[in-house]
DNA sequence: ATTACATTTTATCATTTGTTAATTGAAGGC
DNA sequence: GCCTTCAATTAACAAATGATAAAATGTAAT
């Protein structure tokens, strides 16, 4: 359906002003699918070679640990850029593993591909060095949280991020995002 | 001195093989400094546009947050690639004071003449998507480890990072780094 | 050596979070 | 509908961390 393309452009538009010749081209690469809850994207150490733009539903980025924890490190909630392949992986291995939490609607593209398209137009090249700051910066932006907030902010945090979740996802994978127990959780979802 | 060179040159060799050639030409870009602990390289909220690489000393970055409180971010603690400019920046404007705890020796660049010599060099264009790479990563690895370990571990954990670290400079600042306060610090110290 | 000042440790008590286990709730298969 | 299974809540207690203040120690200047 259309309506894809005018979530995409809506997705690059809300972090750059892109020319829609420059998406509209972008757009002519891309494969879209539609994936089932519970399908994984990609998997922790796995081979990995393309790059994904969430365009509906719900993702979630998790790891198992050194001690065998499932550690969530990230929810995809609608339009979302997913963390770029070249930051995902180590010597072609995935470190993480993309599940679905509900269906989802997905733009997929080899990321060989996506680099040749990125050398040969500049606007976008600029563009996605605005991308990759921004996702980094979230990153240094949850540390922050983690590091300074008690975990009942952390909750406050994390549901003004990503409003209603919390009505669509297994709390256990929230709480691991928020580096608490589901015990803790659930207590902290009773207060006020 | 001769000295700082070869030690750039083990910098980017720890992470990438680099053809030498490469790292001359660059070499031969940088301005090698140094500055007196206490010096900041950087002030969060003002104009940024060098980049930067450790090749000497300690350094310290860290943000005012919005509640007043200093967050310690990260230590560079002798030979280290700074996060990267572009990704430290909002707008031109620095997110971070970078700051030195001791004497050091930097060699600093304009990042607008980097991203030239990046983009006329492939090689180079390579490794340094692979830097990015690793302080991602980095940055993901710190979050796990804040989500998932105890004060106790996280200490463990820093001391194995930043061998030594903790007889040069102020435990307030590690507490910081470590998400507690420095009365906890000083507990975690006294055991074992 | 003495003073002044800043940093670190110690002590006490309050609060938060973890652990374990029992209880309740919700969803799907039969 | 009833049972099974998994998820979420509750409870009771233990452990970890925070907050505050006082004591001890370290550092730099004179």
């Amino acid at each position: 359906m259309e309506d894809t393309k005018v979530i995409f452009i809506e997705l690059f538009r809300s972090y750059t002003d892109l020319p829609l010749q420059s998406l509209d081209e972008l757009f002519s690469l891309l494969k879209i699918r539609t994936i089932n809850k519970g399908t994984d994207l990609v998997y922790q150490g796995k081979s990995s070679t393309k790059d994904y733009f969430l365009l509906n539903g719900i993702l979630r980025e998790f790891l198992i640990d050194d001690n065998g924890n499932e550690v969530t490190v990230n929810f995809y909630y609608n339009q979302s850029f997913i963390t770029p392949n070249f930051c995902r992986i180590e010597n072609k291995i995935s470190s993480f593993t993309i599940q679905a939490l509900s269906n989802c609607v997905i733009a997929e593209i080899e990321s060989a591909e996506l680099e040749k398209y990125r050398n040969r137009n500049v606007v976008f090249f600029n563009a996605s060095a605005l991308i990759i700051t921004k996702l980094f910066k979230d990153n240094i932006e949850r540390q922050i949280v983690q590091a300074t907030y008690s975990a009942k902010k952390r909750l406050e945090q994390f549901r003004a991020k990503f409003p209603g979740i919390e009505n669509y996802v297994p709390h256990s994978f929230i709480a691991s995002y928020l580096g608490i127990t589901n015990v803790s959780l659930s207590r902290l979802r009773k207060l006020k």
